[in-house]
DNA sequence: CGCCTTGTCTACCACTTGGTAGAGGAAATG
DNA sequence: CATTTCCTCTACCAAGTGGTAGACAAGGCG
């Protein structure tokens, strides 16, 4: 590898890069954009912030690259899902484990979804253009799975809406839970995941056929 | 240019007080709080900032009223769908209804939902705090209407989370809709609704008892 | 060695932020 | 009439905001 040398200089440059996408992912997510401020962020970091300008050209910039950087997680965690094979209510339950697992080992990306899906976020559509393909094909499982009649018949659109509802309104609003009484503990969390699971096969699965004798 | 307002000086105050609630609730659901400022607030009251402040101690204070405001719609909305009598599903049904409702002719409400849902919003318990006593009626319902079989069974508080998640989800992300290619129309909103209320009752309705053996 | 690149820093800057002080007009009250 | 109360305004301010300019140290390289 020639780039070894290469690279060897930059180490800790994009050291420094990658810590600064990190905590900028958790405090854009925790905060939101016009809440996060680069003086704020350069502290929480230990250095100043003409570092992370001299990183990233602007807020806006860091904001965008720190939101690719979790659509590669989000992209990930949903092809990791999909590489199993599933059908129906198992490939949607694969889904919904492997969502709960990216919430529990990086919170902040589930945050971040939450802040760039606000109506006036500064990149609302940029988020949603990487989601697009992800959306695209949810869609086309849905409707696929209806056909073969492992999931109940209903507009796939809408189910997906009510879905993608349900799995991040369960997993992002921890703090509903919380002024509500929970402990986000890992223990609830599981439970979460299960009750939800349940949930969403009551809702997808098809009704049985009509009760009619052969 | 001197350019004087010849309003009307005696109920002029409370007036003022009101169009500033409205506008800052429609600003703080759109924008967030930090996203939020007094100038740009007053800009588009066409009045000064000073004039906020005077109605309102501080920032957070219009905040803090604005949310109460909020809370005040909120629950007048659970009042009137409770006032039916309705039970099981068709109460379910009253409800998303009328949060559709108050969705459509003022979702500058929800939008504030999602905003001091958020961890680290400045009032994150104060509308908490508001909601409390809508939650445990909520979950009393739930209860009840399990032990009458009219709902499926199990957690309450998780089922109510999850029907939380998928209405306000349902009624709020509107961007991710849109991102996604849906315009929100009022025809859609009430597709949406139909939409929802079918993949409620799938997902609330009592699994069959045992089949009948003899 | 001198020169250049890389990365972090200090020093600023123009602008915006929430908030204070107080002027002044209208109207209610004496 | 004078005085007080209510309301909105102008004029500021100190503390931040994102961003620019450039010093400077460390290492690679001729």
């Amino acid at each position: 590898m020639v780039e070894k040398f290469a690279t060897v200089r930059s180490m800790a440059g994009s050291d420094t890069r990658r810590r600064i996408l990190d905590t900028a992912l958790a405090a854009f997510g925790r905060d939101g954009y016009a809440g996060t401020s680069l003086d704020g962020l350069a502290a929480e970091l230990g250095i100043r912030k003409q570092t992370i300008l001299y990183w990233f050209p602007s807020k806006l910039d860091l904001f965008e690259a720190v939101v690719d950087d979790a659509a590669v997680d989000l992209a990930d965690a949903f092809d990791e899902a999909a590489a199993g094979g599933l059908a129906g209510l198992d490939q949607v339950q694969a889904i919904v484990d492997r969502v709960f697992r990216l919430a529990v080992h990086r919170p902040q990306v589930l945050g971040l979804v939450r802040e760039v899906t606000r109506p006036e976020s500064p990149t609302a559509s940029r988020l949603g253009a990487r989601i697009r393909p992800l959306y695209d094909r949810a869609r086309d499982f849905l409707t696929r799975e209806m056909e073969a009649g492992r999931i109940r018949r209903s507009d796939p659109a809408m189910l997906l809406l009510s879905l993608y509802s349900a799995v991040v309104g369960m997993v992002t609003e921890l703090e509903v839970q919380r002024t509500v009484g929970f402990e986000p503990t890992l223990r609830s969390t599981v439970m979460r995941r299960r009750e939800l699971m349940r949930f969403l096969r009551a809702a997808l699965t098809p009704e049985p056929p009509a009760p009619a004798g052969p």
